[in-house]
DNA sequence: GTTGGATATGTCGGTTGTGACATATCGCTT
DNA sequence: AAGCGATATGTCACAACCGACATATCCAAC
């Protein structure tokens, strides 16, 4: 499952989902980049297409200091997890319903 | 909406499901894909990929004759056709509840 | 056996998406 | 002011996909 709209084609999907959830575990973007072995690079693009897209600010981005910097979700952010998490709970649930109800019995 | 196997990436989605209705209109591959306004090879790859994919041999193809030849849906095939029909009827219902639950409120 | 109109299939060039590489920038700490 | 470790962003090459073009093949009707 991923979300479209008119303008923006692949807006949010499950890896999206799966990098806003690392980087809320990791408080980095560099961390959750890593624990998800994509590139920085790709990292940064995919949440910066989800916030254009979506029109949402879902992180926070803290550049500089001892640290280096840091990215963190936005309440907004923790709010689009939780309700695509929900969602996709119940579309998941509701396409396996219908596949046993009308494909299981025909496809191999 | 579309389906997916392990080893079928686009097996079946809503473009080869309107080729398999405007196959059975028409009698013809031919006469379905200009009616769908693509390309005679686009529209038999695509029957092929779906055929393969599925493992269900959806169309007769009668080659030669008088009137050159023609294609029709095999019985499997509306069946295929009928189910994918109910399945998506179904989905379509399950998603656009899922997302006026918990998205509607959040997106703009 | 020739014709006509369809199915069958290889090939090739353009288009688009995607990721890697390189580099700039920031700001706390020392 | 220098260093460090993160964020920010332009660019470019490569892969994968997709459709157009070209061509072969079939067989009932005549």
């Amino acid at each position: 499952m991923w979300l479209s709209g008119m303008e923006h084609e692949g807006a949010f999907g499950d890896g999206k989902w799966r990098l806003l959830q690392a980087i809320d575990r990791e408080g980095s973007l560099y961390a959750a980049a890593e624990t998800m072995n994509i590139s920085y690079r790709k990292a940064w693009g995919d949440i910066n297409k989800a916030e254009r897209s979506l029109g949402i600010l879902l992180v926070n981005r803290q550049r500089g200091g001892r640290r280096g910097g840091s990215t963190t979700l936005t309440k907004a952010g923790k709010q689009w997890v939780e309700a695509y998490t929900l969602m996709r709970t119940d579309v998941e649930h509701a396409v396996n319903t219908a596949y046993k109800k009308h494909l299981n019995s025909i496809s191999p």
